[in-house]
DNA sequence: TTATTTCTGACCGACTTACAACATAAAAAT
DNA sequence: ATTTTTATGTTGTAAGTCGGTCAGAAATAA
């Protein structure tokens, strides 16, 4: 197929520009595209159906959009119990209040936690493994967002390995925001092993911890342990866990906060 | 108008809905919304118009798609001269050839470079500052992209400061591949200071270097002198320069490569 | 050159969406 | 309880889009 564009330029050239635009304007129209290129709408409509053949476009009902190039993993997991989590979030910018160092990890309730900080308003330095939390802080003049080092994981959309977890040791923040993946009587627990180490190492240099779960969590437990329930450990959720969970929590010096929906 | 939204809490919910649904499907229609949300087509149509206003989406003919909340001004760069850099880009994969270790800069040059090494085939730790060329580079399961840290600047999309600098003297890779933003008989330089300095230490720690220019960048200086021309340079153009700069090029030990467009 | 393949433009009927006006329902304010 | 404001649904019309078919144009192959 390549060497076929290559032998017909007009088509080739006009299907590339189509692309270009794209990374311009998230979404264009076919009689747009029709009007700026000087062909038919027909014709159009035709590199539009073998662009989005080839996967190189989605397509929408008058026109085209740039494809999902994100982390679709995560994209699928953001869109599970959003009310909840954006009410954890939310909860959670508060608890954080006026704190100018912040560690925040990756993960779905992460990226919440951190859309829910971008709009926050107070200046903060914040230290994160995650691209999606690195990039919507970004659009708040006054937060720095300090990206970590690390392999890249496009699944997950956050760098990992040895050189994420020796910068972290470098610092110290007050507040470290962390999305469980499970959680029990025994503590923290995180299904990916090499980011199960980079919350275990966050929560090992800032004075305090969030936990940000929503009950579906609760009493599970994931393949490595991040961390016991302990002091300076503050369990963020939708909903109070039950009495035996939230026994064993408290008795080890956690805290437990539920937060409500429909505040503010 | 939130805390009229907190007051509505139906109409509230549904436009969170929206929103989040759009981070999965990059494009939504409003009959199938109105489906999802079991409300009218009008209410779906007046809850985009609204959230239009707001900026939090982008329309299309039959419904919404997500917002650009991509570097932007890299995004329009990313559409000029898009042929040229494309031969430039597989000219240097050519060039890199066995190279597994290889450092590659930020901006357009470098993410068409990345996009042309994704397809290449041979396994190689690459590192670099830029968010753009980390992913490409992930969907390619033999590519090790390494992030390097350092404070996240969402419109060029790359990570810059004393953290990144302090990373890269760490390495030593083959070969560095840089996109200038001009370049004199002097030798490349850039417009972003702390850009310009990650190139200059990717430079040093790197045997030797591919600078990617297409033929706008001859002839013009920038803010920051990257590096002089020297023995282990190769500049890497679709154009020959004109002879006096090129003899000045030449005369200090540097190599020009100029990219054939019509290849393959 | 001629024959063949591919691309492109034009037209049409069927379907989808947009927009405005009005009526109803729900919530907030008094 | 009432009034007022806001939100939602319905309808009808105008406009836009889709997909097919066909014929002419352009590029490729022989």
């Amino acid at each position: 197929m390549s060497e076929q564009d290559a032998r017909r330029p007009r088509k080739r050239e006009r299907q590339d520009r189509i692309l270009s635009a794209l990374n311009v304007n998230p979404a264009l129209r076919v009689h747009q595209l029709s009007e700026d290129l000087g062909v038919s709408t027909e014709t159009i409509r035709r590199d539009l159906t073998e662009l989005h053949d080839q996967g190189r476009i989605d397509r929408t009902y008058g026109g085209a959009v740039y494809p999902q190039r994100f982390e679709p993993a995560l994209a699928e997991r953001l869109l599970l119990n959003v009310h909840e989590r954006q009410a954890i979030a939310r909860r959670a910018v508060e608890l954080v209040g006026e704190a100018d160092a912040i560690m925040v990890g990756g993960g779905a309730s992460a990226l919440h936690f951190a859309r829910a900080l971008r709009g926050a308003g107070h200046a903060a330095t914040v230290i994160t493994p995650a691209f999606g939390v690195a990039i919507e802080l970004s659009e708040n003049p006054a937060m720095e967002p300090l990206m970590l080092p690390g392999i890249y994981h496009g699944r997950e959309g956050l760098v990992h390995g040895p050189e994420t977890l020796a910068m972290i040791e470098r610092y110290h923040v007050q507040v470290a925001v962390i999305g469980a993946s499970a959680l029990n009587a025994e503590g923290v627990s995180e299904a990916m092993l090499s980011a199960g180490a980079i919350y275990a190492a966050m929560m090992a240099c800032a004075e305090r911890t969030l936990i940000l779960a929503d009950h579906g969590k609760f009493g599970k437990r994931a393949l490595t342990l991040v961390g016991p329930w302990r002091e300076n450990v503050t369990l963020v959720c939708d909903r109070a866990p039950d009495e035996e969970l939230a026994a064993a929590i408290v008795a080890r010096g956690a805290v437990i906060d539920v937060a409500t929906a429909d505040i503010s």
